[in-house]
RNA sequence: UCCUCAGUAGCUCAAUGGCAGAGCAUUCGGCUGUUAACCGAAGGGUUGUAGGUUCGAGUCCUACCUGAGGAGCCA
């Protein structure tokens, strides 16, 4: 007898096969049971005629209950009214553990309730869903950083300083060393090993301890960060938009079936297409304040400032695909950003904006190369010189221009699954108010 | 940290200041093609906590707790 997953079942037409999972929901209709069975791999609907099985198994098939992991023997075939859909016609039945009061019933939740219930709420369809999406990205990501000469080359997780001197940071005790904090970028890390291998990327969870209580936000998150030796903020544009294009293209090549569970309008994904509009900081600004003149915004904006989540939406709504917004004021962005040999003022830096409202999924830009500058953008920032001395070190010997981004993949897949919340973008989500399961 | 909203059965929600209710889930019964199946019955409650107003509070007031959404900050 051969055990199959449910995935694999097409090949074994009218073969008698062996299917171990859990029992996702049942019906009844009098002498027939139908039983809808999931191992991970798909859903099947297992038919169960009383007078087709003995009555040990009739009595098992008959008391089952929502999520006993159960091992079933049967014959696949397609369903007599729908065409490409399978069934199978049950022989035998094993329970391996009845399952009491699955918490999870098939009608609606709220939120509170399936996230304390997030280690079973994986095992439904939509999260299946968007899980599957979750890993398709991924891999779309390392497909095309590898297949593009880059080296995945990660940084620590834990690390003795910060990258921003910013944004707020995990703390934790390092025996004798001190204090040592959570990573929240691999950047600075990235920069050392791009100069020794010329095109990098790391690919980890990122920690910010940041009291942010929004959709958009979680406390630790994954990031894909590449960095290109002898590279410019152009480069970095055109990178990020062929990046970006690849991974909705694959998504869109590979799960298309998920996307369509999820409702999403697959027709906004299509659009991503290169070329991306390109705008400058000054460009958004004037955006922004004709919006607020002609009352489509609430606030006026003023040159200076970093946009506010009502700002993101409104420039990323102007466009059908991803905006990448390019020279904000230095003043606003971290230390190490180069700055505009034209306009010192600001850094040659992007933000890629997806449509929809999703915010910015993608941030970066060229990093600067002067020793004497870079000493002196620590000093304003106040930050500990001697935690960055390593990092001075990359602009003493073989300073080169070089520029990376970073992308998050929750927001990424939350945009592409379009989700209300990144919350369910990974498996088990940490936010300010969330630490369990 | 601030602003807004919400806490009633295991879950999702009703209930003009006047008897605590429904659907789903659970248990029992019925049905040979069901699709969040359906039909019938039963069990299930300290209305988040502590005070207050009132003849009477799930409902009004105060404080606190918990959760959700948003602001700031960010991917």
């Amino acid at each position: 007898m051969t055990y199959v997953r449910i995935a694999d079942v097409a090949a074994y037409l009218g073969q008698e096969v062996i299917i171990k999972g859990w029992l996702y929901n049942s019906r009844s209709s009098g002498k027939l049971l139908f039983l809808e069975v999931r191992d991970g791999s798909g859903i099947i609907q297992g038919i169960v005629a009383k007078n087709a099985v003995s009555e040990a198994v009739w009595a098992r098939a008959d008391g089952l209950t929502q999520e006993s992991s159960i091992v079933v023997t049967g014959t696949p075939r397609e369903h007599p009214k729908r065409p490409g859909v399978y069934e199978l016609d049950v022989r035998d039945l094993e329970v391996v553990q009845l399952a009491h009061d699955y918490p999870i019933t098939p009608k609606e939740h709220g939120i509170e309730f399936l996230m304390d219930h997030r280690h079973l709420w994986l095992r439904s369809k939509r999260q299946h869903a968007i899980l599957r999406v979750r890993h398709e990205v991924v891999r779309a990501i390392r497909d095309f950083l590898d297949n593009d000469g880059f080296i995945l080359a990660d940084t620590p997780i834990l690390t003795p300083a910060a990258c921003e001197g910013t944004t707020t940071l995990f703390e934790l005790d390092y025996f004798d060393e001190g204090k040592a904090y959570l990573t929240q970028s691999g950047q600075l890390y990235n920069e050392a090993t791009a100069a020794a291998f010329g095109k990098v990327y790391c690919f980890g969870p990122t920690f910010r301890a940041e009291k942010s209580k929004t959709r958009r936000h979680l406390t630790e998150f994954w990031m894909v960060e590449p960095e290109v030796a002898y590279a410019t903020l152009d480069d970095m544009m055109t990178l990020a938009e062929r990046f970006l294009s690849f991974v909705v293209a694959r998504v869109l090549e590979r799960r298309k079936e998920e996307l369509t569970l999820l409702e999403r309008d697959i027709s906004k994904l299509e659009a991503v297409v290169p070329p991306f509009p390109r705008l400058a900081y000054d460009e958004a600004v004037n955006l922004l304040h004709e919006a607020y003149v002609a009352g489509r915004l609430e606030h006026d904006f003023t040159w200076g400032g970093d946009f506010g989540a009502p700002d993101e939406t409104y420039l990323a709504q102007q466009f059908d695909r991803p905006v990448i917004v390019h020279r904000y004021p230095a003043q606003v962005k971290a230390f190490y950003m180069e700055e505009d040999p034209e306009r010192p003022e600001v850094a040659l830096c992007m933000d890629v904006l997806a449509p929809e409202g999703y915010g910015e999924i993608i941030g970066g830009g060229q990093r600067m190369q002067s020793y004497e500058k870079l000493v002196k953008r620590i000093a304003e920032h106040h930050l500990p010189r001697d935690a960055f001395e390593w990092y001075l070190d990359l602009r003493k010997y073989g300073s080169v221009p070089h520029a990376g981004f970073g992308m998050g993949v929750e927001r990424c897949v939350a945009w592409l699954c379009g989700l209300e919340h990144v919350r369910e973008t990974i498996p088990f989500p940490r936010m300010l108010y969330r630490l369990r399961p």
